[in-house]
DNA sequence: TTGAAAGCGCTAACAG
DNA sequence: CTGTTAGCGCTTTCAA
């Protein structure tokens, strides 16, 4: 065997018999060397595996290729819709390798970031909250960054979303009639897009004639859940949205148990969609979120920032209908209305419905 | 304002009147410096605000202070159990920054990790499948890994493990009676956790004279849930084992649907816990696992790895049973075991590593 | 017990 | 167009 050691720059300047100025500048792509030149270096780079050291060019002050992701809700125990921050985590991160770059997963925590001895290039911040002191952390230093949602004290800062309000409308447009009541199930601390849900809801109810009411909850036990599920009764409510998959999981075992029947007397639908909605009996409609492509995007405007190109203030993903046993379709085509739903929504973001539930 | 500039160890040799070697031991706590001078070196040091740049330290051969942290089941939309992986996940992350350290989060696909242009100090590869790239890649590398659930391949690999084996006799002690019938319901690929609750659970049976019979389904879809159930109930079983929450949510709702009473006619209990098995009705019995601890010790482990400091092969933590409707406790203890990891232990608690002997 | 000097691998500035 | 040189901030000889 040869040298075990990883190749240099040096040595790939010796074997292709340039300097070492032609091979940084020829794999960086600086414009300054003819083709031919190029692909020589190339070529014996590939051939040596020679991979630059990112630390090394670190030193020089490049950074070292480092994101760092944040997901607001740390303590997995009150975190509702697991599922979807970790397909976010998991496409953000893949995306953010595929450009080269390392993903560090951050708490959001701002006393664990004292410790955090790399430099970061850029963060993304998940749902970030009111007041977020990992935002701030990021911002003093200077550290690029973009949010999903929008951060509540700074909503001219570079972020991505569901287009949430939008999607509330078109899921309602389908599951609910005009005239019919609406009970909202919130929990715990308000998120942004419960914000933008409610107030696409109302929005979409005041045309279309409905009421909407909200009950917040701060935990999902048994009791809560009952007492506001007496009331909605009372008031005879028609459908019961609900924030995320697990209230919704948790509202359908409270109603059988309490000898309500979905949909028959009270329909059920959940604003954010997970796999536990499928294994419920009925089967719970949602809407649909993109995580994937989300935590693409995310990546995809921070790099944007980083490389200093011109970007969106804001963009945002469509969500799809889904629908299934709580909630079929009403066979009603509310106002279709032609978005100025949101002045800055992505021209792209249109909401599809998909049904995947089978007819019992 | 005084120069914006972050302070080199220069500032600090300078401001302290020492010499760069000095500041450089001083700080690194090299044995070779009378207590004073060290003591003088930190104040200024920490008086400057200076932290010394993991970046110079990295290209002197040191490692930047990266950890890579992997989760086999890089896609949620079949990860059975996201809950405690994400739970996984977090705490790693924070016990490595509180190393020093930064946690990368890793997909678990080898394509991906080619792009990685940062060395990796160490490795945490979660829920190992066979002949698992992702492992060999680093392995190669000479990387230090360590993983939760042990490699297929490579049993003597350092790992760290709830202790299921035990675990899931334990489960069975509290719900079942020595006679009846268990059917286990797995789901997908084998996982080692399965494999080892398979083998605990004979074992238990064996002992208590219960017939122990496997079930697996590739997906969850209702029809071959059903048709299982159907085969469970024609064999008069008296409980069925699911391998994770999510089949266990599955199962209780397609039983319902069948008409057939949970726990009255047959009772039902997971072999993971998660917050959606107390959104049912009943709610379900299972074993708790404690992705916190589990995410911290993973982390020690691998870095008394890094620090060549000796450590078991392999440690286990304790799991917990937690009774809840769909299975209640029967009141027997079959075990000849101790019941010190009984069930409604204070949730707080925070639980400590007990070592146990490799299952032989 | 301490300090000076030599790099680690790379890129930016400045020649040639 | 290409090469030489001088560091980036730190640790590690090795000499004082």
């Amino acid at each position: 065997m040869k040298a075990p050691r990883k190749p240099t720059i040096r040595d790939v300047a010796a074997a292709a018999g340039v300097s070492l100025t032609t091979v940084s500048d020829a794999l960086s792509g600086k414009g300054r060397l003819p083709e031919a030149t190029r692909k020589k270096v190339h070529e014996v780079a590939t051939q040596l595996d020679y991979r630059p050291s990112a630390i090394a060019r670190g030193l020089r002050g490049q950074g070292l290729g480092l994101i760092g992701i944040s997901i607001a809700t740390a303590e997995p125990a009150h975190i509702s819709d697991v599922w979807n921050w970790a397909s976010i985590a998991i496409h953000a991160s893949d995306a953010t390798l595929s450009e080269g770059f390392a993903p560090i997963l951050l708490p959001h925590n701002v006393s664990s970031l004292h410790k955090l001895r790399v430099p970061l290039d850029g963060v993304i911040v998940v749902d970030p909250i009111e007041d977020d002191g990992v935002l701030a952390f990021f911002r003093n230093k200077e550290i690029l960054t973009v949010t999903v949602g929008y951060d509540p004290n700074n909503q001219h800062a570079p972020w991505i979303d569901d287009d949430n309000e939008r999607g509330i409308a078109d899921l309602l447009g389908q599951t609910v009639i005009p005239g019919e009541k609406i009970a909202f199930i919130t929990l715990g601390a308000r998120k942004s897009f419960v914000v933008d849900a409610l107030r696409g809801m109302q929005r979409w109810a005041s045309d279309a004639g409905c009421d909407v009411r909200e009950f917040h909850c701060a935990t999902l036990d048994d009791d809560s859940v009952d007492e506001i599920l007496r009331t909605v009764r009372e008031l005879h409510s028609d459908v019961i949205v609900t924030q995320n998959d697990r209230v919704a999981v948790k509202v359908l075992a409270r109603l059988q148990s309490l000898g309500i029947g979905v949909p028959a007397e009270v329909r059920v639908v959940s604003v954010t969609d997970a796999p536990a909605l499928q294994n419920t009996e009925p089967t719970i409609t949602a809407l649909r979120q993109h995580p994937g492509p989300l935590g693409q995007l995310a990546v995809k405007v921070l790099f944007d920032l980083i490389r200093g190109i011109e970007t969106k203030d804001c963009q945002f993903l469509p969500l799809e209908v889904v629908l299934r046993g709580s909630a079929p379709d009403v066979g009603h085509r509310a106002a279709a209305e032609p978005a100025r739903l949101r002045s800055m929504a992505s021209p792209s973001a249109t909401t599809k419905a998909v049904l995947t539930s089978k007819p019992s």
